[in-house]
DNA sequence: GATGAATGAGGCTTCATTCAT
DNA sequence: CATGAATGAAGCCTCATTCAT
């Protein structure tokens, strides 16, 4: 049994470094930008030593990329669990949008972190052309959108959604609703429609206490 | 006279060799990549020394720019000037992404540049965000458009089209008439209207030899 | 009993343990040389963790050391067994060459080893320089060699064959009579003699199973 | 002709600044051992920056190799040049031997970087296997020698001389008739012949003041 | 203006060693 | 004793920029 618990214990203590590594990584570039990121930067967030990094990851890019994939997708998963059972595909889509950005609105570092990253770089490792497809064939099936093909809608979500937030990052006031209605349109929905759906509130997501986004963002707000 | 002439000729050469160096990083950029791009591969290109760019530019981040700017714009231009005449907003619009996308086809070298330095970088010193506000606003009062709010509407073209290019670049078929269709629609125009427009042909622009894209095309066709 | 007992068997652990360090510690130098040998290797080869070869060498340095004692010497102390009873000294040494090249060559982990580590670094540790000295001096009082100083003789020796391992790994096919041939000469032995004595030929040595040479070598075989 | 001059001026300037470095990395590596020496060490001795040796040297171990065959090959050609004419081949290797180690041991600069970088280093990049061949093959034919294998008589030189130096190095006296005489009795000559040979004597070369070994020796001298 | 050698700050990565569990 | 995570000193190399010729 303490040969069972030993490296259990263990195996959590290298996520919880892995872990900790990430969201410095993520206040770092949220802070500074990708390009500018250095090592040293980010293990003086972590407060941990160089050496301590290349025992989680074999280089840099390894841990740029754990965390846009890490942080792109945190709330995606949980918008897709949300709205899932809604049952037209227009309203899902309206819903998936406005929680998502509305929640990237209440924990500004993701919008600080998306923007700095550029949309290409997070669409690449973004859950979302994994997720959209069944929704966009039920969309499509039931007449709500147009026969788009896969790519062309992932594209024009994703590039939208993260151009979006860059826009905000620099102050800009973005009408969310305007957003919502072009997409839609684009997918497919008519003018009225589009304008109705792009009226739908929801309240932004609470991620949990122990969430990256949430953990990060906390750090984030304090150290502005 | 002389006096006058002496600099005149100086003005011109200047001229040339920032053409010259412009050229070089569009190129070393188009197959490196900007994060790639050391000034070193750009002088070499050129064909001249690193003094000789530091009497140029004064810093490399310059340079990006400048060849950013250049080469994004070169071809909106002429592609608006084509399109200025067409009478309806839709229409117009339509034929303007299908020329200015069949152009960058024809001309392989933009769409490896334009993908490398990424949407973002495009978007930001793009002269769409100029040209576009008058056609939409014809649009809107057509009833052609819908009252999409100016940064929507031009991000949503810049960041599509620029995403557009980037699946190309990776071997990627699109089929544009489903990209025009969509941001068609996105802007208000109806499902039918969309689809009709989205076939519209036009035969690329043939660029002047000397224009930046063509001579920079050429090079990197014969070098690939 | 119990008591005294316990300490013993924890020598032989011990013993054990430190014989697997030294095994592996040779495995990968000679696989990578001594200058890339790095401890993760050697550690990962013994199949332990880095603190466990802390509990047994006090650097690296030391471990590389004691892999170097072993493996020259394991060799060149049964090989003097063997020779020890020829009756005369020139004859000895022949056969003392030929043996210890010939089961170098039988067992090719140590042409490996020997030439990563290099002429010098074996010849420092060798017990050849306690070894020679009397066969030396028999050799003089017999008349079979000429009036070598020591130093100049166990160098001339030490040197020349860990050179000649080296030749051989690099895929060189070594006449071993002309080396043997030349050694003797150098040590005072006349022409026609030593041109004989080149000629002696010996079934290279059968190791012991467990020992150093014999285990590495068999795990170099499995693994080449 | 200022055009024809410049760049000439410069690539002397160059041809300096290489000198330079070598000369640097000679004496580091003669003080601290190759395996301790880092670059820092050999820019610090220059008087340049870390930048500068990136700018004639793509590694560290491209200047290593060029110190080695610089220094080992400098006095080993003049030798060659001197001993050339001397008629008999058994002579010419016992006054080339001579000479080389004699002027080692008046420059002890040559000692030190010799056995810091070990026989085989040396060994590997000496002209000495360029040179010997002519005058073996003509000692064998004069009946001097008796049929070495080439590889054989300059592994015999090449690495006895450089352990000899290494023993000087330690401190040990080493009488130099006797090496000879090993050496040449191992190539064949006499007991007799070797003997008498062994105590040809010659005043070691005065090297020119620029040349790399009298410049790199004098800094040493005055810094010990 | 053109050249390219020199600069040096700054980045990435490695690896011997320590130490809490 | 065995383990392996953490450490941090130390090395290598890059590259934007300056400046004497």
């Amino acid at each position: 049994m303490r040969l069972d618990h030993r490296p259990a214990v263990a195996l959590q203590r290298r996520e919880k470094m892995r872990a900790r590594l990430i969201e410095a990584a993520v206040l770092v570039v949220a802070s500074k930008g990708l390009a500018n990121t250095v090592i040293d930067d980010v293990v003086a967030q972590a407060g941990v030593s160089r050496g301590t990094f290349y025992n989680h990851f074999s280089a840099v890019p390894d841990l740029m990329l754990a965390a846009q994939e890490e942080l792109s997708n945190e709330i995606l998963v949980q918008v897709e669990a949300i709205v899932r059972d809604i049952p037209e595909p227009a309203s899902r889509l309206a819903y998936g949008i406005v929680l998502y950005m509305g929640t990237a609105r209440s924990y500004p570092l993701i919008g600080h972190f998306v923007s700095s990253v550029g949309s290409v770089g997070i669409a690449e490792c973004s859950k979302i052309h994994q997720l959209l497809p069944e929704h966009l064939a039920e969309g499509i099936a039931s007449g709500d959108f147009c026969e788009v093909p896969l790519r062309v809608a992932s594209d024009l979500l994703a590039s939208s959604v993260s151009t979006c937030m860059l826009r905000e990052r620099s102050g800009e006031v973005i009408d969310m609703s305007e957003i919502i209605g072009a997409l839609l349109r684009g997918m497919g929905v008519s003018r009225e429609r589009a304008e109705t759906l792009g009226q739908v509130q929801a309240a932004p997501l609470i991620l949990k206490e122990d969430s990256l986004v949430a953990r990060s963002n906390a750090i984030w707000m304090r150290s502005q």
